[in-house]
DNA sequence: CGATAAGCGAGACGGTACGTCAAGTCTTATA
DNA sequence: TATAAGACTTGACGTACCGTCTCGCTTATCG
């Protein structure tokens, strides 16, 4: 009862997780089945079943993989930093494969651990990156007192996952350079007019 | 041999758009099958698969039923424009039922003119409205000339799908307003100086 | 709703069966595997599903197949009549394979519909065919009156059945008319003179 | 080497075999899973394992147990001795599970090795002591010297077999009294007649 | 007494079959 | 020709046993 048993062989975590990259790799998400990766890895159904629960978590664990450490970049510029964090973020995806990203989490919305699972493992670190590049910016006096890190990370990270995902826009170093610029200096050309004119027009504070 | 024969009976399309609208509320865009909507719409099977080809085209009918006309605000106040503008985005992706929507586009991305279709459809028109209204602020002059206006439509658009996608943060018009104020002003203290450092640091321009 | 749809496909139920007849043949009752019949008929598994629900009732099926008409013995003659009789249902048992009849009856047992399937197709007709040309036999005044039909049906069949089963002994013509003259004359030398011992010594009737 | 090593624990040779009797008990042969077994028996599959190869094994030991001491009965009455050997013969199966006996046939059928062990074990043991009752009534000159003892013996075996076997009649104590009655003392009212008749019409000696 | 050899519980392993389900196509009879 | 009904092929799903195989531990007997 203590652990006892025979150990689970760690080749075998490997070589699964290696037939489910391999398979996304050639030929998606949609046609991953599971037998399909345990005939690849040489290995039994019943194996992979006996490690994860289903298609998604096989394949949430692939990513998971991908992931890796995530870091925060902090060299005291501000610019330089962010538009590396926000590049560090937007690889992140890439190498992970964008397009297994959004299927695997439509999959996983149905089942709340499953969802649960998916936010903490693939979602949350490479924010949390980008996050603390904000934090750090704003030690540092370089942000507004009232910045709302939330939103920002946010609007950052979005605009990375949007053009990944609907593949309309690239993602280039240099237009997530532009997007920093542009967040950071604001696209009003004089933004306490524009602010009294909403006053007047709409009772804005 | 024009149009001979039986006309189609135009209130199976309707049943069947019905059916699909129901189960994407009661159990989301996984559990969609083909064969459920028909049972649902009291409708055959063949009469669904002469209507719309496969699964995909049968949610981007219904999707695209939900979309309606989408307007683009022109009050002359580029603040308020623009918030009703995100505001209008949100609410169209929300009543669309936003978790819908990727799974749907990763569905799509298999085929390519299915994915065109997605996109022709359901993803440029709401976009369209914020680009224009965009336009129209830029016209006013209240906007800075170099703005980049594709960069500026994904960075609002992107937010708004981000947040209701992944469903980590309210998409209230309160936080829209907090982000189209801090997209126009800014977020840097100081952005000369920021940038001035980047320059010695790194040499940007 | 009426009874409309498609009709099934009767070559699919002829070559499922030839397919469960020849594997039985060749390999037996316990290797038989669903999908290897579907794949033998060249049928889809689904296909055979929808016609039966299980293993069980797809040998059922063929051996109900095989069974056939039980006719009758009528030549006057009870002597050869109850031969002729048994060897029809000995016959019957041969060619429907009697080494699938036991194991079948165990795989039934479990669950009573099926059992009940099983006796009424497979157990009772043969046997209802003995049992007529006994009840010719005693309306002939051939047997006497007090005979107990079903004890004699279940006398003859099961030695048939019993050889058959663990094939301990032949069960060929000439065994089978031995069995009917023996069982019609009588074994005690002296049945009286039996049955009087029997009374002093145990106190029977 | 001889015999180092830690002893078997017979307890579990018990318990294995009382978890055999109970699922037999409850759910049948079919059902009867090792994995269940050992679960049952509170005991690793792999001692079961090392005890018997295999479930029909474990079966054969279960039911060889039930069997126990046959016994040969001798009073002097052959109408007595037969009519409880064959009541012996019958609580023999019917506390062994009848239901057991033929499916585990059908089971060992594949394996010679395991099928000479099931006769020997099984079979052959109670239908000694039916064949030693009536050579003891032969030798005593109750039966016809003609007597086909194996016929004989099939006859009154299979009669239970049968029954229990197929369960659509009771094996009772009047019943088998009934059946060595009609047996010894033949089923004809005139057997010369049908003979003479069978003589006529068949060429029957 | 310590080495050796086997027993033991736990459970992983490669297989094989199960019975279910959905996708998308096809076939009938009816309207 | 459209329709409802439903059969059809295909192929994945997740489950359950089979009989074998470690693993780390326990328990006898032998040298």
């Amino acid at each position: 009862m203590r652990q006892g048993g025979r150990p689970r062989d760690t080749h075998i975590d490997e070589a699964v997780l290696d037939a489910v990259s391999a398979i996304l790799e050639e030929t998606g998400y949609r046609t991953l089945a599971v037998e399909q990766v345990a005939k690849r890895a040489e290995v039994s159904k019943a194996a992979v079943y006996r490690r994860w629960p289903n298609r998604q978590s096989l394949v949430l664990a692939e990513l998971r993989r991908r992931l890796g450490r995530v870091v925060t970049p902090d060299t005291g510029c501000t610019l330089c930093d962010l538009t590396e964090a926000l590049n560090l973020f937007a690889r992140t995806f890439t190498c992970m494969g964008p397009e297994f990203f959004s299927p695997l989490l439509a999959d996983c919305s149905a089942d709340p651990d499953l969802r649960t699972t998916f936010m903490e493992t693939l979602f949350d670190p490479p924010r949390e990156a980008v996050r603390a590049t904000l934090s750090l910016a704003l030690e540092r006096g370089d942000l507004r007192e009232d910045t709302d890190l939330t939103l920002t990370v946010d609007t950052l990270a979005s605009l990375v996952h949007y053009r990944l995902l609907f593949g309309h826009a690239p993602v280039t170093e240099d237009e997530l350079e532009r997007a920093v610029t542009s967040l950071l200096s604001g696209l009003a050309r004089d933004f306490p007019a524009l602010r009294a004119k909403a006053g007047v027009t709409h009772g804005m504070a």
